[in-house]
DNA sequence: ATTGAAATTGATAAATCGTCTCAAAAAGAA
DNA sequence: TTCTTTTTGAGACGATTTATCAATTTCAAT
């Protein structure tokens, strides 16, 4: 019994009501997936080149982009490269980034969330995702 | 006496620190940069073609992103694209995107900019900047 | 104003990232 | 098993941005 047979399930009856198989790599890849705060393709595509030497770059981005259509991912562009978030806990995912040293820190604040709404409402959105990331020197980079 | 004499002054004092030179293209592009609220550097090299045909696309790049070392843009990743936005004006720019439309609106909040410092100082962050990106549907998309 | 070293430019090649294509393979219902 | 549909893997492709480099421009020192 997996620790994360609530996303699984959750994936299944996405694939179920879209007409989309249950695939050997889907599994692989959601398996490896849920275990990340935050992945790239790429960085996927190598840690899961052990497991899975032909699996290919382009279904480890069909199914990362499939986890986003599911709700189980977010996809953040950062930098150049498109990061693939793991919500399936949290409902957000906001980052304290130090511009010196690169560390990030992930966190979450209702209260901002609740004025992001308020912001939203007062212009006509509804909004379905968001991305908050402050940038700055950590406590340690400061000095 | 231009409208932008501060961000000129600016820019030619960053331009100072760098050894780098002062240029008829990177003026054209100051001039042209601080008339927008956000631009890719695609479209400015269209909207200059008519007053420099021969300005190249890479020096553009190159302007923008000097621009963001000087501290006059900020480059943001929206789709595909990137896009610079200027932030000479206001200290901070955020957006609520269409994700359907494409459409930007921009606002500023002051009690979400509170939070931000209390989440910052809680992690022991100093923030130098932030990006905000509230994404979701505007009120004509949604029906 | 001229000179000369250093920076910049324009044109294009190259890199990067992600998607598309398509024949072969796999899934899953009948 | 059979048949239809979906998926896969490999690489081609497309879009965006950066790197290269010879020619040009800037600008400080004559």
């Amino acid at each position: 019994m997996s620790k994360h047979q609530k996303e699984i399930t959750a994936l299944k009856e996405h694939l179920g009501k879209h007409q989309l198989k249950c695939t050997r790599q889907r599994e692989l890849i959601l398996d490896a997936f849920l275990k990340q705060e935050h992945i790239t393709a790429e960085a996927m595509y190598h840690q899961l080149a052990k497991k899975d030497p032909h699996l290919g770059l382009a279904t480890i981005y069909r199914t990362l982009n499939l986890f986003c259509e599911a709700g189980l991912a977010q996809a953040r562009h950062f930098g150049t490269q498109t990061q693939y978030d793991n919500v399936s806990h949290k409902g957000h995912h906001d980052h304290l980034i130090c511009t010196d040293c690169g560390k990030i820190v992930e966190f979450e604040n209702c209260d901002i969330e609740r004025l992001q709404e308020e912001v939203a409402a007062r212009n006509g959105f509804t909004i379905k995702t968001h991305r908050l990331e402050l940038y700055g020197l950590c406590s340690r980079c400061r000095h």
